[in-house]
DNA sequence: TAGTGGTCTAGACCACTAG
DNA sequence: TAGTGGTCTAGACCACTAC
């Protein structure tokens, strides 16, 4: 547990905080689970209890862990209402956070198209899942989206298979892949006409585009996601802090 | 330096935040000036070295201060450059950030109408300074705005004075004025006739609408900004983390 | 070389949870 | 009561900066 100094070096809580996240990625603590106590930890790790902290601490505030006084570290999981606050930035206009319902109008599996393989690092002729659904805001049709997966990660999803409102409480319960980070693109556009029957608005309406690579916690993009939002009553937040 | 435990407990580093916080927004350290060493804080607040260094870890978190090892730690600046990374989020389609440039249409100063109430807290009858500008990317005309400040806190911004591009900086050299936060509420809407031709686009077309409060250190709304971006070339990065 | 922040340790005590 | 994370201390040494 050490390294010389100069060229590479690398504090040991640094050092810690891979070992440690080596663990949560390879699967020895699940979802949901407590991390042994910073005590064993730092004897197991040879090194004091104090840097266990500074590394769990690091990574709690990268949204890896949960910790809970007197209770112990928890691996998180994306529940629902994680899932929706993190990553559910459309609010209506008085304010309120609406939960959003999904109805699916398509699943398709074929090849991964030029702007698939790019957002989603694959190679020609590499197969993706295809899915396209509406999102209800007070049981009106606001957002439009179309979700691209690769097959390879994904392989059955869809398949005999509601697919549920929160989606990355599946990715995680069931293909083991957490999505730590979101980078979103945003634009003003036209509504397509082909798009327009699905939201009840006329083509050529402004629509706010949003698209979306969903990124994991082993840095891979596995999820591409396309949507237009109706934005009449309701508003995207954006906090910069 | 303390507080009986059970009801009103605070740490001890939450307490030295706070002495702390209210040195920065007197004044006693204007912004670029360093802080007393760790070692002098803790003799002054009769606590130790590692406590001092949990507040001041917590407060560079919050962006209120930078530290260099081997220098000391330094009341954080809008420097230009600091301004357009974190509160700039207009992003080249190529990915490249341009730097933008600004044209002012014009300066008045009035009463401030119902929405500028509003979003600046000021009562009926408080006036304002009301700024429109289009920003330049590439030497093309991309965002149209109009800013609302109140002229109780910015008096004389404007008169005789040019504006220049970065306002935040102005903000915090001139009226001591730190803009820590902004809200963003973002949505598509059509371009006005009258703000047509300020872009060189016909009426209608969808625009990116950013409705933007820039909320200060002490927690004030200080600036209230309604941008209007043509995202043909252009996106709005958001990141979730 | 002196002074700063950054890391690391060892140990004490506090607050919270659960059996 | 025992076990967890949270706070606080005191002290050592390291890395970086400036003189």
């Amino acid at each position: 547990m050490s390294s010389s100094p100069g060229l590479n070096y690398q504090p040991l809580y640094k050092q810690i905080k891979s070992l440690i996240l080596q663990r949560v990625l390879d699967g020895t603590w699940p979802p949901g689970t407590s991390l042994p106590s910073e005590q064993k930890l730092g004897k197991e790790f040879g090194v004091s209890q104090g840097t266990i902290r500074k590394a769990l601490d690091e990574m709690t505030a990268e949204n890896i862990f949960v910790r809970k006084q007197g209770k112990g570290t928890f691996i998180s999981q994306h529940s629902a209402t994680r899932s929706l606050f993190h990553f559910f930035h459309i609010i209506s206009n008085d304010g309120k956070r609406a939960m959003p319902d999904s109805k699916v109008i398509r699943v398709i599996r074929t090849r991964a198209n030029k702007r698939e393989q790019k957002k989603l690092n694959l190679k020609n002729g590499d197969k993706v899942i295809r899915i396209k659904r509406v999102r209800y805001l007070d049981n009106k049709p606001v957002i439009l989206e179309q979700i691209s997966l690769a097959t390879e990660i994904f392989g059955d999803l869809g398949k005999d298979q509601e697919i549920r409102n929160t989606l990355y409480e599946i990715y995680e319960s069931q293909y083991e892949v957490k999505v730590m980070k979101a980078i979103e693109h945003l634009r003003a556009v036209r509504l397509k006409k082909e798009d327009a029957a699905h939201l009840g608005l006329t083509s050529g309406t402004p629509v706010l585009e949003i698209d979306r690579q969903a990124i994991a916690l082993d840095k891979r993009a596995v999820e591409w996601r396309l949507s237009y939002v109706d934005t009449k009553n309701y508003y995207y937040l954006s906090e910069l802090t």
